[in-house]
DNA sequence: ACCTATTTGTCCGTATGTATG
DNA sequence: CCATACATACGGACAAATAGG
């Protein structure tokens, strides 16, 4: 697994992870039963705190994508596999919404918006 | 034109009301060259501070979607005709996203993440 | 050229909540 | 759980640009 975190950005570390995490998973380079390095490892070979992580982790079982056990450590549910189908489609609409000189944050906003 | 705010949505005001008036703006509610109504005004009818809307404001004049000066107000720009090209489409994928279970802030930033 | 009303821009401060480590 | 830092929201006051008479 490969994910990249910036300190310097304006976005929280732990929703940098989680971003990262998800689009592992929506590429297919994240499978369904695979198993995430525990949050301690994940810490310490990033460089940041372990409630970081934890809460990155929490936030991803939340939605679904990891199932989470006491002693087991974080494994890749099927809905990795469900996401993989809509990335084509993502990656479409981004490369529209750019040419029109439109921001990831203006395009997320309209999508989030339009979940009403 | 028609906003509306959800005081206790884990969401800030301001983003809350810049996001309604893009999707006024790309459903195409809101014409290019038509005129916002005064911070004040709005501030007023929302029942929330001046600065909260300003806020907002300038968020989206950064986007160009709106043209705003001191003296004069706010005009929307041709960007919302463009925007109003992308509609469809954010819907589309909308309704795939949601057939699969998927929350919005999870497709948002997938949305996000796809943009690097 | 002048004055005035309108409207945003900027600064002060304060309170509250949340993110982070 | 705790301390620090930051974001949000509100309130007030004045400055600056604009438009029109």
């Amino acid at each position: 697994m490969l994910v990249t975190i910036d300190p310097g950005s304006e976005e929280p570390l732990f929703e940098q992870l989680a971003a990262g995490i998800r689009r592992e998973a929506a590429t297919g380079q994240l499978r369904p039963g695979e198993r995430l390095p525990t949050a301690r490892e994940l810490a310490a070979s990033l460089g940041m705190n372990l409630h970081t992580v934890l809460r990155a982790y929490q936030d991803l079982r939340e939605e679904g994508l990891i199932d989470m056990r006491r002693g087991r450590g974080a494994v890749v549910t099927d809905a990795a596999a469900h996401w993989q189908s809509l990335s084509r489609e993502i990656d479409d609409l981004v490369e529209r919404a750019r040419a029109l000189g439109m921001s990831a944050d203006t395009l997320g906003s309209l999508v989030k918006e339009a979940f009403r």
